[in-house]
DNA sequence: TGACATTCATCTCATTTGCAACAGTCGCAT
DNA sequence: ATGCGACTGTTGCAAATGAGATGAATGTCA
């Protein structure tokens, strides 16, 4: 019989919630900011200048979202979103000064959480589960397939 | 400086929804069902009879998340939901023969389809990750917290 | 017993979400 | 240049969602 006990998928998105409950507090009740617009933030932090589109393969968030938590970023002055010069269909995203602020607070939010699961698995076994974590995303979607593969969920 | 692509949260989340994607695709497209409901029905399918609740505790689902999936579970004729002989606030879940069917067949696509993830990984590392999985998901929440964690997320 | 807090599930309502449709832009063959 | 398909990001809309209120049942304790 099937145990769902060792179903990957749910055991990876049990963990997923364990995981994000504490840092999720964070950014929501103290920042007030969304999942989204916390990836969004991130992903600009770390990649700009970027589009929103390089963000939607990043993240495997729907573009919609994307649209919207960029929208509610540069309402509230963290990002700018510029036209691209080359390529007027595309955004330029940026961080404003008070975006890096923010930014560079939260990240040290999460480098302490992120310590504090390590220190609670131990490092080696950190190093091996990130390790296997990357197998798990590069797993080819390609293969079999009917049709195309969405990102994003309902949940 | 704080490193993104070392933020367990963040590549257990991108794990997950990389594998559950084709597995998804199945139980949305082929069986019209969401993924709250797809857990709900699993949860019965295991540990009938169950009430909402403990659902909710095992998932870690949002309660009214779980009380709409089982409403439209009841209304598919695959569960049935009858008052708690003991306790009348509560509620008893189980399977429908129809229900039964449906999971049975879920069952099957899910075994194959976590074949296919161990296929890919080989049999020892899914093992390890397995068992690392469960130790993220023992992390103790009440320690060093200002108020309740709450489970589910936005988005 | 009676008063009152707690628990369970559902429901309400404002907000968020995913999907599809859309407008604007680009690449490219003709 | 022109037509046309592919792409980028936004928006409309129905459906899903989370937080808190509600109603009913139970527990607690004097």
């Amino acid at each position: 019989m099937f145990d769902l006990e060792e179903f990957i998928p749910y055991r990876l998105y049990q963990a997923t919630e364990k995981s994000s409950q504490k840092f999720r507090q964070v950014y929501t009740s103290e920042y007030g900011i969304t999942r989204a617009e916390w990836r969004v933030l991130f992903n600009v932090g770390l990649y700009a200048p970027i589009s929103s589109g390089e963000i939607v393969e990043r993240t495997a968030l729907d573009k919609s979202k994307i649209s919207r938590a960029v929208q509610r970023l540069v309402d509230r002055a963290w990002l700018t979103r510029d036209g691209d010069e080359k390529d007027r269909r595309r955004n330029t995203l940026e961080l404003t000064a008070q975006g890096a602020h923010a930014l560079a607070s939260l990240s040290s939010r999460a480098q302490e959480h992120n310590q504090s699961i390590i220190d609670r698995i131990g490092h080696e076994k950190a190093r091996t589960l990130l390790q296997l974590l990357r197998e798990i995303e590069a797993i080819d979607s390609a293969a079999s397939r009917k049709g195309a593969c969405k990102p994003d969920q309902a949940q």
